[in-house]
DNA sequence: CTTAAATAGGACAATTTAGTCCGATTTAGA
DNA sequence: TCTAAATCGGACTAAATTGTCCTATTTAAG
């Protein structure tokens, strides 16, 4: 239901990158995975797809591994993360999975979801990694089971 | 994103259904799957999920088919339809993943998925097929592409 | 009673998503 | 310059979802 595993992962993952950039910490691969409970070489799947879309910085060779540029940490959403690794569905789709449905040819949900969606897109969009990693600071909230 | 293919072919299996209940007609899986443009054994599979929910009514045997009593039509929503396939996720599950996400231990975006999840579950427990199948009758209006 | 039309359900195949592995490349530091 | 630690990226495997097919059962009607 909703996100794919890959933009779980997603998600975690910045959350986690953003709290250490904060404290001017970069992080590799391993530590990630660790701190939010995912397979390693899947989260380095994601993580480069996070590069490509300019989520992140990727730095290679030793002492290298992942940051986000503190600037940046407030600007970066959640929508911004679902898109870049699952596309614009969450933007576009018909929620009944037709290809051309629009006001003008609509499905039967059609109005009641443009609603809906509009609530889905605020909600993604104003949850920022900044107050999001900053959470990560209480030892109450967690990124993994 | 969001639903199921299974879920999406259920959804407007039971729109189609309604429909044609409201007018005193059974339908069976080849018309249902003609009208909607999905598979048609995938589609059966389908109906018979939704049938063992009592979501409609089968009739086997010669002119069988599915139908819904038409003094359940107004009754039945799509929140229902969709836990009916996919689970009750929709109602429960953490957006991240997290199998022990609470309030007492929340991921760090419980707190506002709570309230988009509220907003979600309302828009389609208010979604009834007796409204959806009506549009139907709209010539603007398409369950497939 | 027989037949044809329908659902029920299980086994299987195809596709998509999730996850693994390994070699190539990059880079800091001894 | 060499080595160790890291990302990059492609090929592969595993699991889940989607889709197909076939047989059994049910039932209305001739």
């Amino acid at each position: 239901m909703f996100l794919s595993k890959a933009s779980e992962y997603g998600i975690k993952s910045m959350i986690f990158i953003a709290n250490q950039s904060l404290i001017n910490k970069r992080s590799n691969v391993n530590e990630i995975a660790e701190a939010i409970g995912s397979p390693v070489s899947y989260t380095a799947k994601i993580l480069q797809i996070l590069g490509r879309n300019n989520l992140i910085q990727s730095v290679r060779g030793a002492y290298g591994g992942y940051e986000i540029e503190k600037r940046n940490v407030k600007e970066i959403n959640l929508l911004d993360i679902v898109i870049a690794i699952d596309g614009d569905a969450i933007l576009n789709a018909c929620v009944l999975g037709l290809s051309h449905c629009s006001s003008d040819n609509p499905c039967p949900i059609h109005e009641k979801y443009a609603k809906l969606r509009e609530q889905i897109i605020m909600a993604f969009r104003h949850a920022d990694l900044k107050e999001l990693s900053q959470k990560l600071d209480s030892k109450f909230i967690t990124l993994k089971n």
